[in-house]
DNA sequence: AATGAATGAGAGTTCATTCAT
DNA sequence: AATGAATGAACTCTCATTCAT
């Protein structure tokens, strides 16, 4: 009779489903995707094995939301950037940094992300769908650039975006997923890489 | 005579073999290595299933094989390229085509490539060593054109040719993997960053 | 009241786990260990195939418990015999008696045990481990008799003891597991025998 | 047209057939029946994988050649000691040592037959005329002594030259497979264990 | 909401034996 | 006789998901 109010109904749920997005984060990133088992979350989060399907559909749903947090986190790291400044040298500087810090500070679970998005169609269209958004973002700015003259004419902005984007987005999972060595100067040569490959 | 016997053995299993990995090259390209099952390929190679593991040791085994036959493919289409010729703009856009065009040719078995090295360790090594190759290659190139004057020394030839050889080689998987649209003034205009980041 | 609740869920899965146990011991004394099948187990179990992986790792788990659980009844019939009373030949009777007996009931899936320990590492200790029981009881009352002086100096205790339970314990198999046909005179001429063995 | 003669053919036969046997005996001997693999044993014997089955029937008719051989060994030995001599006791002595001794030269395989008794309704078979031949000689020779007044009336010959075969028999397998520690002064006791169990 | 036992489909691998040459 | 490739039946164990309590 000692029923608990929703309130403090809903906070446990929350509780529990806290635990078990943090403790999927974790074995996910210790085992990829493919060797996740529900019972180790389970565990891991000091909860009963069938509550996970109370909190999520299944597997792919926890690993989605996962993912959606990350991602959100990363458009969020991006948006403070200041768009502009001082030129656009030191804007892409910038933003190469930023992208390469937020990539390495969630690099193991990008790794899963990454593999994920090789065989699951869903967690491939917001594998595209994000790097949409990076694109835009680059295109937008050499466009700018262009218009303000500090881009020659016949640079595609959408193909140089897109083509840029990737070398820096591939490089960051070359160095902190494939665990290529890298210093402070190669962030500086990529920069340069940039800047000049659209004409700067 | 009787030396026909052997070779007429050889020869036997030797069809054997080869229809195997043409049927498992096909069921890996349309089904991804999770979803290839050892009898489909039986099946597609008119064989009996046992008869997989008289030639190959395991699902790992037949795969390896597959992809270090398309890796020397890629690497001999490569070399193929002469390394000179009308000027180092036209040699890497050259190149690059080459390496378009024969990502394209094998895409799919590409994609399971890519796929497979994200969980497979022993795969990883060869995804690594593979890349290496095309490396090295780009960073030797670089390097004789700053001996000719051609390429400013503020490049450092190691991290331009690993930066734009991962621009290259991602944008190919982006086209024709995960079926981004393009075109052949893409390709002039990869070229084109290409030339310009390393101050050509 | 909410204490009963995990009581009940261990009833049941109690229950799961008996109804196992017996299945299991009715097939392998059927079958044999090799050509005993987890899917007949479960079957006779009335069980779902995969439920037998949530009570025992494996074969080898299950076939364990079941000779633990004899090897535990054995012991209790035979410390229930008393160790003195009319003599040491009436004792000497006693126990064979109850030895044989108790085989007899279990002769079916002692015959497993024997199998099993003949290719069975673990098994093979197992066994090893139960007859040096079977030993050391027999020594210490043969070293009683000595020091009684019923039993003469010449005869060592611990040889006697391992030769004379290798012969009651073999007869046993070969009485009950072979089939080789025999009566209550047999085993009066066996306790004879044992008697006689050790100068008694 | 250079056919080789009858006899040479039977006897390269022959050659193949006995490099077989050999090399079974050893596979057998280190990796008992049930892990004994035919390809091995070829492998060993320096011949093809097919030419097994031109020899043998299946890999239980290898296997049961071996313990025939093997018998009709020990059978020999038997034979070869004098059955009389300088009294019983010395002639109960001299057949303790001899089965010992044939025993232990013969373990490994030993152990394989007892093996394969537990499993293979043949090879018990073998087992059971094998010990019936064991039984029966020491059967024979009780009788002879109680003819001769040197065992007393009260033991029935059978009954005792099963018991103590059964004693000595198995405690060679204890003693050579099992591996229980012993020494000489064991046979001793052994010896006289039995002459006091048959009254002596 | 939480618990945790029950479910069952699914596929890889082994190896004795056969058979075409 | 010898060769060695081809055959295919058989069975275990995993683990995501369901469901009764």
């Amino acid at each position: 009779m000692s029923a608990m109010t929703p309130v403090k109904r809903q906070a446990r749920a929350e509780r529990t489903r806290a635990a078990l997005l943090t403790a999927a984060r974790e074995v996910f990133e210790e085992r990829g995707f493919l060797d996740a088992k529900i019972s180790e979350i389970c565990e891991r989060a000091g909860v009963a094995y069938g509550s996970f399907y109370t909190h999520f559909a299944d597997k792919d749903a926890v690993f989605a939301e996962l993912i959606d947090q990350m991602l959100n986190g990363l458009l969020t790291v991006m948006r403070a950037e200041p768009l502009n400044g001082d030129g656009p040298a030191a804007r892409i500087a910038r933003a190469n940094r930023a992208y390469l810090r937020a990539y390495r500070d969630n690099a193991r679970l990008m790794a899963v992300f990454e593999q994920v998005a090789t065989f699951s169609p869903a967690m491939r269209d917001t594998y595209l769908r994000a790097w949409g958004v990076f694109y835009d973002r680059q295109e937008r700015a050499i466009r700018e650039w262009q218009q303000a003259g500090l881009v020659p004419d016949d640079v595609d902005p959408r193909t140089a975006a897109v083509a840029l984007a990737t070398m820096i987005g591939r490089t960051a999972y070359t160095w902190y997923v494939l665990g290529r060595p890298h210093d402070d100067g190669d962030v500086e040569q990529l920069t340069r890489l940039y800047c000049r490959a659209i004409g700067m």
